[in-house]
Order: structure tokens, then C-alpha cells, then sequence
DNA sequence: CAGATTATCTTGCCACTGGTTAGATCACGT
DNA sequence: ACGTGATCTAACCAGTGGCAAGATAATCTG
């Protein structure tokens, strides 16, 4: 009589790591705006007042995503460092290549709670490896700020499809084919 | 008796320019994801459903603010051409900061219809401009779209406040302070 | 181990949204 | 004067985010 079921329990355990999975997954496929709060408590199949106990708000889970995506753009970063300034921005466009969830939430900071201080820690921590330093003079921070915006809008227009295709389809290729016209001085 | 209000009368006449105006009004207060088609409806005062007969649905009205978008950005581009490849780039960030509604809804196709012909037009009229020619050769490619990245780049960067302090308050200023680490080889 | 407290999750409700449909109002040509 | 089509409203629907009340489970305290 009773359907074997296994019965889900009332406690799901691990719920918090969940719905960030369950998050990440949904703004993956229908962007971070597109994206219902109770479509993705769906997903990790409990109720959407259970996503908001443990965010808040719509915005506190995307806040959360925010913060991961910081942290992973620093791992990645940091793995290229050695590996010179080219690599660090082809590390970048990778990062939002295959991280778009994480990237398209990052810089839309209408979404979340950019003043938050996870992610105002979590954005220094990054900003002091796009810089080289955690006190750049104004040559450096300019450089810097080229560099960055370099790799940013490259990485932008590649997600909105606003490259021209000549460039081929690859964005780490068309990244190394595109940084070279960047100088920066030798520190 | 009769209350001597004049009666908004039934047909509004120019309809269809109003609500792109309320439009990018209210997109230029809450940010195109938060603003809704029945708010733009409320500040051009009618029903939310004189809104979707005139653009469709929601995505139909984003996409006309597009299309104005690319053009009004063509215009600027047109105006700085004659003044060389850096005040090319002032011109776009300065499109992307005073008209800001329509820059951020330009870049999120996942809010209008990025295929609809009147965009891909447009937005083929303001790549020429862009790249300098209408076939760009494979040197020509790559150059713009480094030249595009940086300024685009930037300017995201800057509306999205991630630009740090000590670069200055004026995103025109910036340009031309970063412009120039970017080294295009002459035609 | 019993009882109390706390953390976690569900149900049910609210105002709001985007979209659709039927019908009201009006402009305009004949 | 009349009808036809264009324009707009009213009313409805399912879906959304947020909140409050309550159910369930884990944990602490004796």
C-alpha cells in the first residue's frame, strides 16, 4: 500500500550548498534575470520559502553566487599568475566562459547586494591580483584598468554574441589573437 | 458638476513614442530587469495592455529600445569619427554613460529579440563604423575588436562601479587615460 | 532518557507581473 | 450616415517574490 518511496525527509541536510548548485545551474540556462527563486527550489526539490530561510531574498541567493564567483575567478587567476600577464587574461575570458552563471551574476549588481561585505572581501581579494599589487600607483592602476577592461569587454561581447565571427570561434584563441595590440610597460 | 478634468481622451495619439520614452525613463531608474512593461504603462498612462498591443510583449518593447539604442549610438560614433580612433572611443563610452538605459539593454540579449531584422541592421550600420569598412580584413578584425573591447570593456566596468577610485570621477577622462596603452598599428 | 529549545522546512496567503481575450471607444474613408 | 479597422480598457489567468503561521526534526539540558 504505502508507495516504497524513500520518502525524501523533512530535513533535507544539506539544503544551503544545494539550492547554489540548483542556482548556478538554472541562470545557466536561462540567465540570472530569467531566473525564479521557486524554479530553482524546484530543482532541488523543496519549497521556494525553504530557498528563502536560508538567503533571505532572491537577491541574498544570487549575493551568495556572486561570492563563489569571485573566489573562483581568484582560483583561476592565481593559477596563471606564474604564467604571465597574457595568461592571466586568457584565464579570465576562460573563467567566464565556463563559469557564466557565476560571471553574468558578478556584474549585475542590480541583483544582488554588491555592498555586501562576503562580496566586497571577495572582489579586494581579486582586484589585488588584476593589479599585481594592494596598492597600485597611478601608472599601474591605469595599466591595470586597460588590461582589465581588455579582457572584460572581450569577454562581454563574446557572451552576447556581439563578436564578429572572422575571429574564429574559440575565446581563449581569439584572446591571445587579441591582447597583443595591449602594451603594457614591463612594471 | 462634472469634474472639469480634461478627460485624458481615449486614443492617446502618439502612443508608441511615449512608452519608449517612459521606457527608458524607468530603465534608467530600476535597470532594464527590474522594470516592468505594466510601470512603463502606469508612467505613459494607459493599461499595460495598450503596451503589448503596440510592442507585442515585453521583449518587443526592450527590442525597440535596442534598435533606438544602436541607432542613437551610431550618431554619436558618426560625430567623432572625423576627430580620429580615440575620440571614437570617448564617444562610446559617452554614449554608454549618458545613455545608459539603452547601452544596458544593447547588451542583454536575453531580454529582447536580438535577431529581429531591425537590430541585426542596425547593428550592422554601427559594426562598419566600428571596424572602419564594411570587410574588414583579418588585421583590420582583430585591431577593432581589440580597440572595441577596451572601451566596451570600460565602459560596463565603470556603470557597474568595479573602476577603482583613484582613476577619477569622470568615465571620459578614463578613456583617454587608458586609451593609449591600447597601440593600433596606423591603417 | 524526557522535556524544552532551536533549526529547518511546508502551507497558505498577499500583491504584483506578463500575457491573452472580449469588448469599448474612436478615427476615417465612402 | 455608416461601417470598418485601429486603438485602448477591463477582466482574467498562471506564475512570481515575500511573509507569517505552523509542522517536523535535531540538539541541548537536566
Amino acid at each position: 500500500m504505502m508507495p516504497p518511496q524513500p520518502t525524501r525527509p523533512y530535513h533535507h541536510g544539506d539544503l544551503r550548498p544545494a539550492l547554489l548548485r540548483a542556482a548556478v545551474e538554472a541562470i545557466g540556462h536561462a540567465g540570472p534575470a530569467a531566473t525564479s527563486l521557486r524554479e530553482v527550489a524546484r530543482r532541488a526539490g523543496v519549497s521556494h520559502a525553504a530557498a528563502a530561510y536560508h538567503f533571505g531574498d532572491k537577491a541574498g541567493l544570487l549575493t551568495a553566487v556572486a561570492v563563489e564567483g569571485y573566489r573562483l575567478l581568484t582560483e583561476e587567476l592565481r593559477g596563471a599568475r606564474d604564467a604571465g600577464f597574457l595568461e592571466m587574461g586568457v584565464a579570465y575570458v576562460r573563467f567566464a566562459v565556463r563559469h557564466r552563471a557565476h560571471f553574468e551574476v558578478m556584474y549585475r549588481p542590480e541583483l544582488y547586494r554588491p555592498d555586501d561585505p562576503q562580496v566586497r572581501q571577495a572582489r579586494a581579494v581579486t582586484a589585488v591580483l588584476l593589479y599585481g599589487t594592494a596598492s597600485p600607483d597611478a601608472g599601474r592602476l591605469a595599466a591595470g584598468a586597460a588590461a582589465w577592461s581588455l579582457v572584460h569587454g572581450l569577454a562581454t561581447l563574446w557572451l552576447n554574441g556581439n563578436l564578429p565571427e572572422g575571429l574564429g570561434a574559440d575565446p581563449e584563441e581569439i584572446t591571445r589573437l587579441i591582447a597583443p595590440y595591449l602594451s603594457i610597460p614591463e612594471q
